[in-house]
DNA sequence: AATTTTTCCAACCGCGTACGG
DNA sequence: TCCGTACGCGGTTGGAAAAAT
């Protein structure tokens, strides 16, 4: 038994929203709040789908939406996230603000990616495009991988970055991963960082060629 | 100027998961 | 514990706009 359709398909509307339906969602949601998106087309007399609904309003209409380029910093934090996070837009989201998931992954698609690739860095790995090759010629080499920063002076505290009130929190604990011991690095988890933890959280990764 | 190709992004689709009964 | 429902997420698509021919 398939999963049941999120709405009545046949008589909702589907595609490019027009100005109207804008004003009914905007002031449907100022007037009640966000919440239980399935009941609120009908509640705000839209002929869409909850899901639709849900969308239009975070992606598009939310008032606290920055839209526009993205700015150096935004495009180096992005791929810094990405190459902690991979794929999880909306945790990469939640650490730019005003920005939405969907730009995120719209501005990696089509730029970033394409920047990457052009540098010769794999997009999806953060590596050297040519990695592959080196292990296809050395099979038995066994690669100790570690991401790291570019080092910094000692007084620098290179990977403790400071993050609003609390100094102590390492990269991952200022993404909310601090409950992780296998992200933590930083003072709330002195164990791990004293057992081959990096930069970005990550434990080292052992590369073993058979 | 007309046509074709490429780029970009808003919106859709389907899946995983949380939650309540 | 199971099942149905709703929500949120990531991948993909469709079509408008821009660029190239």
């Amino acid at each position: 038994m398939g999963r049941s359709p999120c709405c009545e398909k046949a008589h909702t509307n589907k595609g490019a929203w027009t100005k109207e339906e804008d004003h009914r969602l905007i002031s449907y949601i100022r007037a009640h709040g966000e919440g239980c998106w399935r009941s609120l087309p009908k509640a705000a007399g839209l002929l869409r789908c909850g899901k639709s609904c849900r969308l239009r309003w975070i992606n598009y209409l939310r008032p606290d939406l920055k839209r526009g380029n993205f700015t150096l910093e935004e495009d180096q934090l992005i791929i810094k996230l990405h190459s902690l996070l991979g794929n999880k837009w909306s945790l990469i989201a939640g650490r730019l603000p005003g920005r939405t998931d969907n730009e995120i992954k719209n501005y990696w698609n089509t730029h970033i990616r394409r920047k990457l690739l052009s540098r010769g860095i794999d997009p999806a790995t953060h590596r050297p495009l040519n990695d592959d090759k080196v292990l296809e010629r050395c099979p038995d080499l066994n690669l100790e991988l570690t991401i790291s920063p570019p080092r910094q002076p000692q007084s620098d505290q290179h990977h403790l970055k400071p993050v609003g009130r609390n100094s102590n929190l390492c990269f991952a604990c200022s993404l909310g991963l601090q409950n992780s011991k296998d992200h933590c690095s930083c003072a709330l988890n002195t164990a791990n960082a004293a057992s081959g933890h990096d930069f970005l959280a990550l434990k080292t990764s052992v590369l073993e060629m058979k």
